[in-house]
Formats: C-alpha cells, structure tokens, sequence
DNA sequence: GTTGACGGAAATGTTAGCAATCATGTAAGC
DNA sequence: GCTTACATGATTGCTAACATTTCCGTCAAC
C-alpha cells in the first residue's frame, strides 16, 4: 500500500506499522484467518511492540483484524453475508457523503480537487495498470466522502474496510467494468459539480451497488 | 463513574478505562476542550498508562475523544453541525439496522429479546427516573443494531458517538418528549416484530429525525 | 512595548521487561 | 483406545523506565 508512501521515517512508527499491515491485508499477503503475532510483527517492521499492538487495536476499530481477549488478533474472515452487509451500508454512506458534497458545493462552490477529479476521471484510459486505477478508485471516493464538510462520513467510511481488497477488485473488474465504474464516477462527479444533491446520492448509490452486485457473482468459494 | 457496570475486577484493565472515561465524557464531567492527560487519568483509575492510551485511542476510534500527534487527547468538542451531520448518519445506519433486523425476524422468527423489549417499552411510564429513561433508550437502541444479524450495524453506531449526551437528554427530552419517544420505540419494535422492513426503517427514521430536530432546537450558545 | 530566542518542565511516543493467561503436547488412568 | 490431568511453551496484558517533542515562562534585544 506504501508503494508510493513517504520514507518510513518521518510518520511516527504506529502509522507506519498501521499502514503496513493494512496493506498487507488489503494485498492478501496476510490472508482471513491469520494470526497477527505481536512479537512476530514487531520483528518484521523493526519496532517495538507497542506500536504494533497500537496499530492492531486500531484496524480492529476498522474491521480489517479482529481481537479477542488473551487471544490475539486475526485478520477477519469475511462471509459472503459480511460483504453484503458492508456494501449495503456502504451504499447509504457514500450516497450521503455524496449528498453532503453537492450541498457544500451548492452553497460555498466548488473546490478545485473536485474538478481536478473530474478531469482525471475522464482523460483515464482503461487499459492502464489496474493498480493504479484500484488506488485511483480509492483517491476519488475517500475525495468526496471529504467533501461534505464534516469529517464523519470520511471517518464512517474507514470503519467499513474488507480484506482482500484489491485481491476482489482483481477478479472483478474486468476492462469492460472498469470502463462502466469510470462512467459512474463521471456521474457521480457531473452532479455533485452541479450541486445536484438529490442526482449526486443516487449516482453514487448505484455506482456501489454496481460493485457490491459485482462481488456478489463471484464464484463459490471465494469467500470463506 | 461506573454506576451500574460490573464490578470493576474480572473485566481488563483497558475496558476499565475505557467505561470509565467514556461514562464521563457523556455525562459531562468531562466537558468538551478538556484535555485528557495520560498520567493524571492513569493515577485516577489506579492503573498503568498502557491500558489508559488504549483506551483513548478507542474513545477517538468512536468520536468521543480527538487525538492530535505529540498533543495528546482532548474530549471532542461537538459542534452543531457536527452534531447535525452524526444524526443525518444515524437516521440512515439505524434505518437499515431496523430494516435488517425485520427481515430477519421475517426468516428466522422473532427473537424473545425483542418481544421483551416491546413489553417493556408498553410497559414503562414517562415519570421513570431520567438516568433509567436514558439507559434503556440506548440499550433499545443497541439491541435493533445487533438484531440484524450481522455486527456491522452495531460498530458503525458506536462509531457515532456524542459527548454530552447525557446532559442533552436531560435537556430536550421533558416528559412528553419522552412520551412521544416511547411511542416511536413502540412502532418501530411493533414493525420489526411483524417483519415489515419498509415500516420499521421508516419508524426508526422517523423517531432519529425527531431525536434530531430536538437537539436542534436547543438554544444558542449550547454547542460551542 | 513588542518580538524573538532560549531553557526547563511536562506530556507524549517508544522500548524493554515482568506477570498472567491460553494453547499444545505428553503422560497417566480408566 | 480414549479421555483427562498436567506441565511446558508461547503470547497477550500490564507496568515501569527512557527518548523525543511540545508547551510555557523568562529574558534579552530591537
């Protein structure tokens, strides 16, 4: 995940070690049901234990790992019914966040990230790397969950995260859906550019819909 | 400080504190600004700065603290409109809860909890003592989120935390405030019971926005 | 009088080490 | 042969101490 970070030094090691094993996670190079030793990582990042144990606690509050008592850590296991359950609430989030940003937008203008994401989402190619379109995808939708003004629905959104990630975006998004969720990031963008809130959080509840029904016809097996 | 809670021992030394210092915060003896020191909370509670940090990085994870890097902990100070944009989330994430939990008393029967919470509900009268009122409002609450099956309604509303909440209750909510309430946990516990999804997320929306509009109504000068 | 730098105190970030708890493998008993 | 009791190892929970950063008061200089 921090392929294209800062140098480690500079952020306090906590971040670092956060960042490192949520990327980690989302990559599935720690895959469901891993144990997440404490000493074991410390040694891996070359830092004490105590950032570690900070970092674990909070991709706990995240959803990433899950921590039981005397017990440890594990990075979570998510059932089918789980991802269901994240996207549906995904969906009202970023529709309100989306919401919220043409309404700011309405009221005070707009900010120029805004159509700086518009420009990129449009000059995007879909044939690029996809990982950089998996970090592209991730930029613009943390952009607008900011764009409301208040930071709880940018902070809602964190607590909503999956394993495996980009190892699902890989296996879902083909040339041809990528092409259709650039469309509706274009949408979702048009209208909250526009200040429309009302076409805003429908554009932006049927773009997750679209990915949540994308991962619903994954094949059998694929979730634990 | 843990009025009701389990005696102290069996529990960890960080959920400890973490109870602790949340009760406080929602009751207002520790206002918003405050700032929350590391050693003089730990000398407090009797206990290590370890369990401590733990628990004040929880409290941030739920937006009742705000941590700022080398600064320390301060008690969020909740403006309204942050406290406008936490009810806007509420209204969509206990929606869904109340709707998820319908459906699932449409598959899978209803769950005694639930009855014996609408007994409880046609059973209370408004001269209650407010603290009771206030705690079986959130335990009410707690059980629709967890009702739904799976626990991703329940920690996105803990992550919606308020400061003060007590002493706001205490403010807004006058007997015929509380009747009002009572009888919009009536309808939505009847809706859930029955399994209508669309009522119940309709009745929990319903009875959030007035929740909501109350607060809004407090004078100037409440929120800082 | 105001601004700036400097120094000390206090709080946070981090590490290392000890105590308590849980899991695992082994051996004894039925 | 299977179950149970037990001992050992490992891991988490916690505390205490060290390092680093920030804040605040003081003092000098302009």
């Amino acid at each position: 995940m921090e392929s294209k970070e800062q140098p480690p030094e500079g952020r306090a090691a906590a971040e670092r070690a956060a960042s490192a094993i949520s990327a980690a996670i989302r990559d599935s190079r720690f895959g469901p049901g891993q144990r997440l030793v404490e000493p074991e990582l410390a040694r891996l990042l070359g830092l004490g234990r105590g950032p570690v144990r900070e970092a674990l606690r909070l991709l706990s509050a995240q959803g990433l790992v899950t921590i039981e008592r005397n017990k440890g850590a594990v990075v979570s296991r998510a059932s089918r019914a789980m991802v269901a359950e994240v996207f549906e609430m995904r969906e009202l989030v970023e529709g309100l966040a989306a919401r919220r940003a043409a309404r700011r937008v309405a009221e005070r203008g707009c900010p120029a990230a805004l159509l700086a994401a518009l420009r990129d989402e449009e000059a995007r190619c879909a044939e690029s790397d996809p990982l950089t379109l998996i970090d592209a995808n991730e930029r613009l939708h943390q952009l607008i969950a900011s764009a409301g003004g208040g930071d709880v629905a940018r902070r809602t959104l964190t607590h909503l995260q999956l394993p495996e990630l980009r190892t699902r975006f890989f296996q879902i998004m083909s040339p041809r859906n990528w092409r259709l969720s650039r469309e509706d990031h274009v949408a979702v963008l048009r209208a909250v550019i526009a200040g429309d809130h009302d076409r805003a959080e429908q554009a932006m509840r049927t773009h997750v819909r679209r990915t949540a029904s994308l991962l619903a016809e994954l094949p059998e097996g694929t979730f634990p």
